[in-house]
DNA sequence: GTTTACATGTAATCCGTTACATGATTGA
DNA sequence: TCAATCATGTAACGGATTACATGTAAAC
């Protein structure tokens, strides 16, 4: 299996698809933002800029006016590999694994086909009510095997995870109607 | 500041706090429960095993009956390396990284002294409720500013956090009258 | 004139992933 | 006997973190 690109690069496509930004910029969204889960140290950032741009995702050009700016945006590539990216089928594992990441798919939809919005909603309601179903098959099974602090833990999953449900199932269906 | 252990480390800690296991056990455990998000690649856990019995935080013997196994448990400095972790404050900065890290401190607080519990899930019920609270003021700032797939993704983080809070706090009320 | 903010990078180190390698035991 | 499972490791590679390094521009 080829490697998976990493989460941080497609941050970087979904903020450099709303608009060119330098490496700076990008940073200070991280730093300042609920995206801040993701790295805003240079030694992350930089680096990440020079590999899509080695992969023909980013184009940056440098600006001489005021400081010295390299300042990126997306190539056709990079805006094709983001679409691949938030096309994928929503597997319950993906939601096992890093649920953030489905939802940063979900953030980054903008400029997608119309009609697209809904699909995605509708497969990641699917996942998530199966995710929740999983979880309480857990429960069932180890229930009697784990401490309390642990069954307090298993036990915010599965809220967590139902209202993750809950919240997809309702705006899946409020974008249906629309 | 000094290199925080891997969240696999203290993965693998709390799960022999449990009991001995061998490295196979605990890739099974990994495979097969809400642990999932841990990787139970043998490339991940052997090393990891390695650099904790280096480090003296747990200690392994071979058995021979059968399958050639190494069976490691905790030793005290383990033990003590589990207990400081678990017994930091809780930032609001823990749960805008990972909450998931937050949850495992709660998953392996089995052995924690009597009213360790209650005062880490009031602890945790403040941050909670903070990060609630910083959420809903980004949402305020850039609601006009982000795409509607974007205002969706936030929607949805805010009502996760809002489930989280409204959990921890009343589970902790609960505890607190127990 | 000196601190603060802007701005980009590199080097050392550590960890995770993937893939490879090895061998014993059990069960069909 | 042949496949599946048990069981432990190593090697190559990539990416993140931390710290270091460098320099410009604005503000006070």
């Amino acid at each position: 299996m080829p490697r998976t690109r990493p989460a941080l690069d497609y941050a970087l496509l979904g903020l450099l698809a709303r608009g060119p930004a330098s490496g700076y910029d990008l940073r200070k969204i991280f730093q300042t933002t609920a995206l801040g889960r993701y790295s805003d140290s240079p030694g992350s950032i930089y680096p990440a800029l020079a590999r899509l741009e080695r992969q023909g995702l980013i184009d940056g050009r440098t600006e001489q006016s005021g400081h010295r700016r390299r300042v990126f945006h997306l190539t056709m590539r990079g805006r094709h590999a983001m679409t691949e990216w938030i096309e994928q089928p929503i597997a319950v594992d993906d939601l096992l694994r890093d649920a953030a990441i489905v939802d940063l798919r979900l953030a980054f939809m903008s400029d997608a086909a119309p009609g697209q919005l809904e699909g995605f909603l509708g497969q990641y309601a699917r996942a998530a009510a199966e995710y929740v179903k999983r979880l309480e098959a857990g429960r069932d099974e180890f229930e009697n095997a784990i401490s309390r602090s642990a069954a307090l833990a298993f036990e915010l999953g599965i809220t967590l995870a139902r209202a993750r449900a809950s919240w997809v199932r309702t705006t899946a269906s409020a974008e249906q109607a629309a």
